[in-house]
DNA sequence: CGAACAATTACGTAGCGTAATCGTTT
DNA sequence: GAAACGATTACGCTACGTAATTGTTC
C-alpha cells in the first residue's frame, strides 16, 4: 500500500511515517517506481511507535523493540518491562517537580502580595 | 562590565546572555569596542530571567515582563499575578496528564504480564 | 490529459551547549 | 608577544508541521 493508505489506517501522518524512515527507525520499505509500498505489516509497527508515544516514550527509547518488531523475532518482553518500569520512575520524578514549581509559584504569589499591597 | 563577569555574577551563561539579547527578550548593552559592556541595571534583570525560568515559565512568556523591567518602569504586579495563576493551572494540567500516562503504564504491565506469563 | 497522490528539500519550533575560527585587551 | 577574554557563525537536539516545487500513476 501507498504512504497515504499507511497513514490513513494508522492515524499516524505521512509526513511522521517517512520520519520515523529517516531516523532509522522503521526499515525503508519497497518502492514501487518512486512511491513507497508498505506490506501490512507496517501497520502494527507504526501503530505500536504511536501508542508507545502516548505513554510517554520517545522515538529513541523504542529504537531497540520496534527493531526486533521489524525483525520479525518476539517480542522483548523483559525490555519492555523494564522500559516500563524506568518511565514509571521518569513520570514520578517529574510529578514532584512540577508539584515543587506549583508550590514556588504559590510562595511567589505570596511575596507579591506583601510586598506591592496597599495594606 | 563585560558578559563574563556578568555570567559570573548571576550564574547565566555567557551564550544564553547573547541568547536573550538576539531574541530580544533584552535590550542590546552598550559596547566597549567590541565587547559587551553591560551596567548594573543588567545584574536584577538577568535574575529575574533566571528564577522565572526555574518556577517554569518560558523566554517568550517572559518577554513582557522582562521588558517592562528593562524599561525602567514599576513591577507590572497585576500582568505577574495573572502569568503565575495561568502557569499554576498549566501544571496541574500537565500533572494530570502525567498521572494519567502512570496509569496507562501500569495497565501495559498488567497486560503484559497476562499476554505473556506462563503460569 | 487531468486528478490525485507522492517525492524531495528546507525552514520553524525552545533554549541554549558545544565547537571552530578569529579578533581584542592587557 | 602571550594569556585571557570576547565576537561571530553554525550545527546539534525532539518530532514532526507546513509550505514549496516537481514528479508519478491511473
Amino acid at each position: 500500500m501507498l504512504i497515504g493508505k499507511l497513514a490513513e489506517l494508522t492515524g499516524v501522518s505521512r509526513k511522521a511515517i517517512r520520519h520515523y524512515e529517516e531516523i532509522g527507525l522503521i526499515p525503508e520499505p519497497d518502492r514501487k517506481g518512486t512511491y513507497r509500498d508498505y506490506s501490512e505489516g507496517y501497520i502494527p509497527i507504526i501503530r505500536l511507535i504511536k501508542k508507545s508515544q502516548v505513554v510517554g516514550f520517545s522515538l529513541s527509547e523504542l529504537q531497540e523493540i520496534v527493531e526486533r518488531k521489524s525483525e520479525g523475532g518476539e517480542f522483548p518482553i523483559a525490555l519492555a518491562n523494564d522500559l516500563i518500569d524506568r518511565k514509571i520512575l521518569d513520570i514520578n520524578d517529574e510529578i514532584d517537580r512540577l508539584n515543587r514549581q506549583e508550590e514556588a509559584l504559590n510562595q511567589l504569589k505570596i511575596e507579591l502580595k506583601n510586598t506591592f499591597e496597599t495594606s
